[in-house]
DNA sequence: ACCTGAACACCGTTCAAGT
DNA sequence: ACCTGAACACCGTTCAAGT
């Protein structure tokens, strides 16, 4: 019960951050509330602003770290499927687990009304994105894409997947077809399977 | 001028709604104020309320009139193209037209966090996107889509046409990649061209 | 350098009261 | 039925002042 402690002992950024990224997984960025969020740390309501000038900045960080998750689920991902045609399925499910289980700060990471260093939003989905277009430059060498641009494969790719993995969390597809689209989108990009029949 | 103005003379709800359309536009979601729509309206804060219970209710309301303004464009889109390949670019242009056009409302339409009738919202869309799915049952229907579900490529349709226009808004795609983007996305669903070679 | 505390203008929501 | 006006608890942002 040390009473009048001093200041904040210590990261008071990343303590901020961490607070926040509970409070917009539980409640949505509309409830984030800057206020809140410093008497939950311990700090009074204008000391945040040291370190995110607005409530936008703070918004744009939390975006920011949202896509070095991603990358590394996306990564990981990749890395764990054996064969080429697995790595595109099992990043495609790795894509829609994730987007559908963080779906405020997904929505988030994609919103496009964003702060005096959005750009450093966009290198970060540049960023977590890597991984796949590593996957298809692969796939292109290895011949597994024929008369296909990689770099356009992997953006049809990606589209698709936030696209469905959109319509699952506003509940226009139902949640529990994850896997079955995943695979689905994963062939809608490689073209019909090699000899299934 | 004159002073001390009865009610309100027209139909307030529709005033509103309109009001917040543009307001929608020009700022996003996050600016929308009830107060400052009421004041442009010309009636008092709480006026409002009689017609939209919460904010949420506003929001909820201006994403319905989103989904039918892009159902209009979407059906027209297919009627106006000759055949069957041609129509489901036009779709496609379309659509990516209107959502880049209207960032800020398609955010909302797509949004997760509904108020107490979201129901309302995902029933608009499921209205906007039937000439979508009228499209491909015909196409099915023609043999045009052999061995594929109608349904499941329409789904498909959508979200990766939905997952461009995000990628487009949120910085990602260079908007001049519209149309050369919404050919693309006809081309992977509907597979390669017949025989331009 | 880092944080406090008061102040400003705004917000959504509620509700008794007016016409 | 429809709207007003006051009240409540909350915001983001600013800034002089403290340590």
């Amino acid at each position: 019960m040390t009473s009048h402690r001093p200041y904040h002992h210590g990261n008071l950024r990343q303590a901020v951050l961490d607070r926040a990224a509970v409070m917009l997984r539980d409640r949505g960025a509309a409830d984030l509330s800057l206020r809140e969020l410093a008497s939950d740390v311990g700090v009074t309501h204008a000391a945040p602003r040291r370190y995110f000038p607005d409530r936008q900045a703070l918004l744009d960080a939390l975006a920011v770290e949202g896509f070095v998750r991603l990358g590394t689920r996306l990564r990981a991902a990749v890395q764990a499927a054996p064969g080429y045609r697995e790595q595109v399925r099992s990043a495609a499910a790795a894509y829609l687990r994730f987007a559908t289980s963080e779906a405020n700060l997904v929505e988030l990471m994609f919103a496009h009304n964003r702060g005096a260093d959005g750009a450093a939003v966009t290198q970060g989905a540049n960023a977590a994105f890597a991984p796949i277009l590593e996957m298809f430059r692969r796939g292109e060498t290895e011949g597994l894409l024929p008369g296909r641009d990689p770099e356009r494969v992997g953006l049809l790719f990606v589209a698709t997947i936030q696209g469905v993995a959109g319509l699952i969390n506003c509940g226009m597809i139902d949640a529990d077809r994850l896997d079955d689209l995943a695979a689905d989108v994963a062939g809608q990009v490689l073209g019909p399977p090699p000899s299934p029949a």
